[in-house]
DNA sequence: TAGATTGTTAATCGATTAACAATC
DNA sequence: TAGATTGTTAATCGATTAACAATC
């Protein structure tokens, strides 16, 4: 378990931070200068004690008893938490549909990401340019790595693929896996994996829906 | 809680399922016939005790000791489970990058999900096929929704319009909302919402790689 | 002041992990 | 038979929720 403040970080936590940095974004814009924990727990959908943790978690200052914190103030300690304010190289692999989807999502920047490259074994992509970033073969990611100090690899291939495309990433020396094909990759424990499995997603999706429609008979 | 057998059916237990699935796909297609809770444990990296409940909260048959259970047999419960062998019909509001990448996306037919149709109210789309699907106006949401009977719509729109995609679903007589946008959409509490927030996922990711980094030092 | 909100400590809840008897 | 695997019950762990004193 990671800490803060000698208090530790759960995953769930994390989670949630940037809901609450979106909405407290957006509530700056409508002009707010102060937030409270119950008025984001409401505002989010979620129980006050959760949010009041969770804020506590992550604040520099106290809040005051009644009024609750600056929006500015907090909006800056969650973006440093988060270490939104440095930006961080990342490369994708697979620039299918999904591949480019990502390469051409404006929305990393907020997130300190940078997907600086794009690899594809198709030879009739490697070379051109996509959202103005540079589509390579896969001999040349450990170059590119290197060149731009990543960390983090995005794996977007097919299932059948994405073993492959791990080793690939790990014998260049990335540390970190995001993998949003649809298999499970093996690699060295030392190797971080995080897997978006849009597959256990809607299956959470499809069993509430079907779980409603049930007692609804 | 949902329940099957009597038992309940966690949502970590869900999300789980459809990996055995992928998995035991490929073992199947590798030649094996039998599969035991130890041998997937090992293979996905999972603790034996979880994949045994997991496993007999699905199965419809006993497993035999020493040898386990019967692959095709097994997949044939997950996929009925998992409710993949029937076809459910899915809208998609926002036909950008994201958007089109889960349109042409064909894995989805595995999970069951068949996308009809997708709207955007980008005048140069509406009228357009993508992958064969038909991208129509917002007006004619509720139409489509009725002639193909469709529950679930899914959002891939910007932020900032995503609250207005999810009204204009809710109008139609959807049930539920697989919500791609970073932005926190208020419905009604019948309504099921499920957010697949990339923000936090890769919070995750990165706070993972940065303890891991800061605990090497 | 009164009352809303804070931070924190305690109770509850649920999921994971451990332990173990049954059995092919 | 011996041993691996099963199903199930008990113990542990962690996160959520509840409760409450402090304070602006």
């Amino acid at each position: 378990m990671v800490t803060n403040k000698g208090l530790s970080v759960s995953k769930n936590q994390i989670q949630r931070l940037p809901m609450y940095l979106n909405h407290l974004k957006k509530l700056r814009d409508a002009g707010f200068t102060q937030i409270s924990a119950p008025q984001v727990a409401k505002d989010l959908g979620l129980h006050v004690e959760k949010v009041k943790k969770d804020i506590a978690l992550v604040s520099s200052s106290l809040g005051t008893p009644k009024s609750g914190r600056n929006i500015d103030d907090l909006i800056a300690d969650i973006t440093s938490f988060l270490n939104y304010d440095e930006i961080t190289p990342a490369i994708i692999i697979g620039c299918g549909q999904l591949g480019r989807a990502l390469l051409g999502y404006r929305g990393f920047d907020e997130y300190g990401l940078d997907i600086v490259a794009g690899f594809d074994i198709n030879p009739e992509l490697v070379g051109q340019d996509l959202f103005g970033k540079t589509i390579y073969a896969l001999e040349d990611l450990p170059m590119i790595r290197k060149k731009y100090k990543v960390d983090i690899g995005i794996i977007t291939v097919p299932g059948s693929a994405a073993q492959e495309a791990a080793n690939a990433l790990v014998d260049a020396g990335i540390l970190a896996i995001w993998n949003f094909a649809p298999a499970h990759i093996q690699v060295a424990d030392k190797i971080i994996v995080h897997d978006e499995n849009m597959a256990s997603s809607l299956a959470v999706l499809s069993h509430r829906l079907s779980a409603k429609m049930s007692s609804k008979k």
